[in-house]
RNA sequence: GCUCAGGUGGUGGAAUAGGUAGACACGCAGGACUUAAAAUCCUGUGGGCAGCAAUGUCCGUACGGGUUCGAUUCCCGUCCCGAGCACCA
């Protein structure tokens, strides 16, 4: 009988569905498992053979978690809210609910047929009312707390309200934004609106005004990681900065508990050090310096003294300080310019905005600057130093002010070059004629009491120095920021707040979830709101509803908790679900989530830890990386004013130009001519240069996508070749975390290996197995595979276990083994990697029940642990082979049973051994 | 610039608490079956040299050093590719 893979995935894929093999429910009984993909964007173009790779991954683990009998939870859903839907709605007027709508069933349609052994009842879908009511009600918790730094966690702010009645602000140790201090009289004395702008700085959801990524293609604001090189992520439109009102989430509150418990869990270092990146924990000091303004271009009378804070994490320098640098967006930039100073301050400040973020990273290292007119006072040398401007201080970081030290920071260096400002050395023996000396290492001078001291050992002196003279403190900055949680976009959720004078005010939980409007264009209004400005009646209660709506990261953050207890219409998560499933005990995704949505979901998960509404303080105990699977792009060589094409290997001699040609119709890079012909109507009439009478294409390595017809549809594989065969082929090509090239042409040794398999339980066309007990050479290679599968699987290291089954089959089929001991255990083996062929077989071998739940572990058991060890023999001192030994042999019976040995038998093959030397390092040497 | 990961046949890739490099697969070449094709099966396949041949022998894991009886694996330096961050004081 034929393997017809067509018929039998099908048919269980049926199965499956009827059963409903895969619903999970809570089972004290059994250990649970969760395991995790990142949900997809269900994007119109449709799955392409790399998106799989990582599902393939996990439900390879999750039903090989299954056969070792734990409870595992396996679901999927779709993140729907999102910018490209909303873009093809502003062109084509289509709803973003239909389309989405639409691309999902496609979406499932092409999961399906890979035969994934999902939970579907427990799908979520981003955009569902009934699953953003809970993304509102998060959001509403993170309004109504601050972040209490005595405790370490989240409080309500009714709370702090308490504290401000009863004693004021000032013993309040809080996350918060800058707030004067208040006594208790002063804040019960407040007035509403005052009272709603002073908590509005202690929330963890709160609005206020920063500098933001503002994309005028999207006409919207980004977060930072939906920025790259200046650029929008999606849609790759110039981004600028712009100061704007926005809501924000307090993340850089938790930046030290995100930054603390990644230690325990197991991510690869080098995800964990992205994300330390992007924390960016400094220590280090702030510092006061006092400066003064002679002449104030506001009109004030001179001279004015300020004090000015800045940070820095080389207080050891300060005897090196000869300028300082403000931010152009500085506060004190308005302060300290002078009134001969204004007209040039006020040029720059102006050409330094118009730039774009794009702009001013193009001229990278290009040093501006403008002097203010005022000078600050030195604190250790009481020397007068100059007061800068310039943009390669950020305004974002630290105070947005600093103390240059030219000698050791290159862009101090830098600039003090540009414009000829002194530098000193304070490091015995540096050389800086050329370059700063950045290292924190050396031996201090030029530095007064400083001076002698290694750097390691003046940093905490000086500090000392400064808390002693009462001009500043020991201060831990990072470099995360608070996250832009408002985009002027419609396609998100809509924010439970509502304005009344002005004030903001929670919609009460029990109106949640507040649904998105209807309105007649996806564009912003004329007067420039957002698009839910457009909605009629856009009110709560008869007061206007907040228009921007939540950014992408909103639905995602949690909804790995939501999976757990999907249908619960009182609870983003009940109790005893969170008790039950705790946690993700294996997340599969890509490494582009790094540094946006890993730490946001962190994030949303330590404030709902704080709640209590969750028990786990991480929520994704293991995560692996899959790579990106590239695609391999076929050319032909036009000889150029020709439509002559000349195949690859004659193309030297001509001039050619290079042109993408469809994958599809290229088959080991030889071109179908006559498909060729018919693919575009310009190349109807072409001429071809074959070489050995065939056209053979050039090829290279890009991304899949489209525009270079190198995209390759799982669908088209599993109707040539069935979903086993893509299954297997997927985790064939290369290690999982690796990004590889897509080739089909590799496809057919696994599909050979998947028929070879199919007819071993075979004879002719007579399905039949051996109840004969196997013989010891059969068994050897059930157990072998047994072991190497067992421990490939944990390691993730799909691509060997499959060169594992492949090596197996081919002994078997050497054996002619159709012994049922050893065909069974094979198909449970093989049953995670390719389930279909795998139910098929288990079924024909008389079973009732699915190999999904057929026991794995008594099998596997008794030939893991192996009680040998390895001994490497050399001859001559020469290395050739290792003879495996008992492993609690006496140290002299080793070399007795090493001689002893067939292997040494036969290499020596009867000559006299003069000497046998055991080296401590366990190499046994035989000289003859 | 900083941080991380990597460089092995024509191709994808095996093998690292240091131990016979190139498993497995693709491709290619030759053969069997077939009127023919597909499918299937068998043989060969890193390079050089010697040999009719079995085989022998030398060189080979980016490059140059080092440690070691022994290095693809460990250490130092150089080059190259990839990813992330990018004026973070």
């Amino acid at each position: 009988m034929e393997y017809d893979f067509l018929d039998i995935e099908k048919k269980w894929q049926a199965y499956w569905a009827e059963n409903k093999t895969f619903e999970v429910k809570a089972d004290p009984s059994k250990p649970k498992y969760y395991v995790l993909d990142m949900f997809p964007y269900p994007s119109g173009a449709g799955l392409h053979v790399g998106h799989p790779l990582g599902y393939i991954a996990s439900d390879i683990y999750s039903r090989y978690k299954r056969l070792k009998g734990f409870n595992v939870l396996h679901p999927m859903g779709y993140d729907a809210f999102g910018l490209p839907a909303e873009q093809y709605a502003i062109q084509t007027g289509m709803h973003p609910a239909e389309t989405t709508e639409k691309n999902i069933r496609r979406y499932r349609e092409q999961l399906d047929r890979i035969g994934f052994s999902y939970d579907w009842s427990r799908e979520v879908r981003t955009c569902d009312p009934a699953y953003y009511k809970w993304t509102q009600w998060a959001f509403l918790q993170m309004f109504g707390h601050y972040y209490d730094k005595d405790t370490d966690k989240a409080q309500p702010v009714s709370q702090l309200e308490e504290i401000f009645a009863r004693e004021g602000n000032a013993g309040v140790n809080a996350a918060c934004g800058d707030v004067e201090i208040f006594t208790a009289e002063q804040w019960n004395a407040f007035d509403e609106k005052r009272r709603s702008d002073i908590l509005m700085k202690y929330r963890i959801a709160y609005q206020g005004e920063t500098a933001v990524n503002w994309c005028p293609a999207l006409g919207t604001v980004l977060a930072n990681d939906e920025v790259k090189e200046g650029l929008s992520v999606r849609g790759g439109y110039p981004v600028e900065q712009k100061k704007m009102k926005q809501w924000q989430l307090r993340v850089s509150a938790y930046a030290d508990r995100l930054l603390r418990d990644m230690e325990e869990l197991e991510w690869t270092d080098s995800l964990k050090d992205m994300q330390r990146n992007w924390i960016g924990k400094s220590q280090g000091a702030e510092m006061i310096f006092k400066a003064v303004n002679e002449n104030p271009a506001s009109g004030a009378p001179g001279p004015q003294e300020y004090e000015m804070t800045i940070f820095t994490t080389r207080a050891d320098t300060v005897f090196g300080v000869t300028f300082m640098v403000l931010a152009p967006e500085s506060e004190w930039v308005e302060k300290l310019t002078t009134r001969d100073r204004k007209e040039d301050v006020k040029a720059y400040l102006v050409q330094a905005k118009r730039k774009t973020e794009r702009e001013r990273m193009a001229e990278t290292r290009k040093v501006t600057g403008v002097f203010t007119g005022s000078y600050a006072v030195n604190p250790f040398t009481g020397d007068k130093v100059p007061v800068w401007i310039s943009e390669y201080v950020l305004a974002g970081y630290g105070t947005g002010a600093i103390m240059a030290v030219p000698a050791h920071d290159s862009r101090d260096y830098a600039f003090a070059k540009q414009f000829n400002l002194p530098i000193i050395p304070l490091i015995e023996g540096c050389d800086i004629s050329r370059e700063s000396f950045d290292a924190k290492e050396g031996i201090l001078c030029n530095s007064g009491f400083l001076s002698g001291k290694t750097v390691q050992e003046a940093i905490p002196a000086a500090i000392d120095e400064v808390e002693r003279l009462g001009i500043g403190k020991r201060r831990i900055n990072y470099r995360l920021r608070d996250a832009i949680f408002s985009r002027q976009r419609y396609w998100g959720e809509p924010f439970p707040i509502y304005y009344k004078d002005g004030v903001p005010l929670p919609v009460p939980e029990e109106d949640l979830p507040l649904r998105l409007p209807e309105v007649d264009k996806f564009l912003p209004t004329e007067d420039g709101e957002p698009p839910l400005g457009r909605a009629a009646n856009w009110t709560y209660k008869g007061y206007p509803l907040e228009k921007s709506t939540m950014p992408g990261f909103a639905g995602s953050s949690a909804y790995y908790l939501r999976y757990m207890d999907p249908h619960n219409d009182t609870a983003l998560v009940s109790r005893e679900a969170d008790l039950y499933w705790k946690n993700v005990d294996l997340y599969i995704g890509g490494t582009e989530h790094a540094t946006g949505h890993l730490i946001y979901s962190r994030f949303w998960n330590k404030f709902l830890y704080d709640l209590g509404y969750v028990t786990e303080k991480e929520p994704f105990k293991k995560l692996v990386n899959q790579g990106m699977i590239q695609g391999r792009s076929n050319f032909v060589y036009r000889i150029k004013n020709t439509n002559t094409f000349v195949s690859c290997g004659l193309k030297e001699g001509y001039d050619t130009t290079e042109i993408h040609v469809d994958v599809n119709i290229v088959y080991n890079d030889r071109l179908d001519v006559e498909a060729f012909r018919k693919w575009r109507p310009e190349f109807a009439d072409a001429e071809f240069i074959l070489e050995n009478g065939e056209y053979i294409c050039g090829y290279g390595v890009e991304k899949m996508s489209k525009s270079m017809f190198n995209v390759v549809n799982p669908d088209n594989i599993c109707n040539s070749y069935g979903a086993d065969t893509l299954r297997l082929y997927e985790m064939f090509l290369g290690p999982l975390e690796q990004s590889k090239p897509w080739d089909t042409k590799g496809i057919d040794g696994v599909h050979r290996f998947l028929k070879k398999f199919w007819r071993l339980f075979f004879t002719g066309d007579v399905f039949g197995v051996s109840e004969e007990k196997a013989g010891a050479a059969e068994l050897k290679v059930l157990h072998k595979l047994i072991r190497k599968v067992d421990e490939d699987v944990e390691n993730f290291s799909f691509n060997t276990s499959v060169s594992a089954f492949m090596i197996a089959v081919n002994e078997l089929q050497e054996l002619r083994c159709n012994k049922r001991e050893i065909l069974e255990k094979m198909v449970i083996l093989l049953s995670p990697y390719a389930p279909h062929i795998s139910e098929e077989l288990w079924s024909l071998l008389g079973h009732r029940e699915s190999v999904t739940y057929a026991s794995f572990p008594e099998y596997v058991e008794a030939y893991t642990i192996e009680n040998t060890v390895e001994y490497p023999v050399s001859f001559n001192g020469k290395m050739r082979f290792k003879v495996t030994l008992p492993k609690d042999l006496p140290a002299g019976e080793v070399e007795k049973a090493v001689l002893a040995h067939e292997s040494t038998a036969k290499y020596l093959g009867g000559a006299k051994v003069r000497k046998v030397i055991v080296v401590p390092s366990k190499i046994i040497n035989i000289v003859f």
